[in-house]
DNA sequence: TTATCATTTTGCCACTCATCAAAATAACGC
DNA sequence: GCGTTATTTTGATGAGTGGCAAAATGATAA
C-alpha cells in the first residue's frame, strides 16, 4: 500500500512527467508528439511514459506504427484518480506549461509523419530551444 | 511553479516521510518520538522533517531542548494544503502506518527524557524491528 | 523478405538521495 | 563558565534516477 502510493507520488514528482500529464490533458498524444513539445530524446519520454503507466496514471493505445497515450480512466492505482485530479487542478499558469501548450498547438497543425520524422524542427523557427529562446529571437533573414 | 511543485511533490515520495505525516495527523511530535517509531537514526528524521518543513507540509516549534513538528495550518507553499489532504484521506488501512500509529500509542506512555535517553528500547520489549517482528514474537517468560 | 520508421530497451554517465556515524549547534542545569 | 542532552549539520557510502546515444524491438510498406 504505503509503495503503491509511493509508486505514484515518484511519478508525479518529475516536471518532465508532470508536464506530459499537463500535455495529455488535452486528449491523447502520440509519442513522438510529446517529444516535440518537451523537447527530449524519444528515449527518454518512452521511459517517462513506462513509468506514467506502471504507476496507472496513463493507458496506452497502439495504432499501427503510432502508440498513443492518454490520461489513465480506468485506474488499477487506488491512488491514480486522486493524483491525477491533484494535478490536473494545478499548474494551469505556470509558464512552462502555457508554453507548452503553446507548442502543443503547433504540433497539432503538423502531420504524424512529418512530426516524428522531423522532431521539433517541424514547428518551424522560433521553436529551437537551444539558441536564442530567452533572447530577442529575431532571425529574419 | 513548476518547482514549487515539484519540491512538495518529491517530499511526498518518500515512505519514512509519508509515515512522519501519518504520524503528525495524530497531533505535534518531538523529534525522538517520531525517531523512536521509525526506528531510525536520529539525525536521518530530522533531515526528513527539515525536507517537510522546506515544502510547507509540517511546522517547527521550539520548547527548550525538544523541537515539535505539527502538520502545517500555514501553508506559505500553496501545493502544501492539497497535498496533506491528500495523504490525511489515504494510507489509513495501511499495515505499516497502522503499526506506527501502535508504537506512537506505546511512545506517548514514556516521559520524553526517558524516550530521547533511551530511544526505541524505551518502548520495552516486543518493539525491536530487528528481530522477532515477523516471527510470532511471543516471549512470555 | 527486406527496407523503413516509430517506439522501446539498454549501457553509460552525472547527479540526487536515503541512510548512518560522527562532529557541530542549541539549550538547559549546575 | 562547564557539562549534559536533543537536535541539526556534515562527510561518506550505496542505491536509485534522468538524460543521451545507440542497439533492439514492433509494425508497416514494398
Amino acid at each position: 500500500m504505503l509503495e503503491t502510493f509511493e509508486t505514484v507520488a515518484k511519478a508525479v514528482a518529475d516536471p518532465s512527467r508532470v508536464r506530459i500529464l499537463k500535455l495529455l490533458e488535452g486528449g491523447e498524444l502520440c509519442v513522438c508528439q510529446i517529444t516535440a513539445v518537451l523537447d527530449l530524446t524519444a528515449g527518454t519520454v518512452s521511459k517517462h511514459l513506462a513509468a506514467l503507466k506502471t504507476a496507472g496514471l496513463v493507458q496506452q493505445r497502439r495504432d499501427g506504427k503510432w502508440a498513443y497515450y492518454r490520461l489513465a480512466e480506468r485506474a488499477f492505482n487506488p491512488y491514480a484518480p486522486t493524483f491525477l485530479r491533484l494535478v490536473g487542478a494545478a499548474l494551469d499558469d505556470d509558464p512552462t506549461v502555457a508554453e507548452d501548450r503553446r507548442l502543443l498547438a503547433r504540433v497539432n497543425a503538423v502531420p504524424l509523419a512529418v512530426l516524428c520524422h522531423q522532431g521539433r524542427a517541424a514547428l518551424g523557427p522560433g521553436c529551437q530551444v537551444s539558441e536564442a529562446t530567452a533572447a530577442g529571437n529575431g532571425e529574419s533573414s
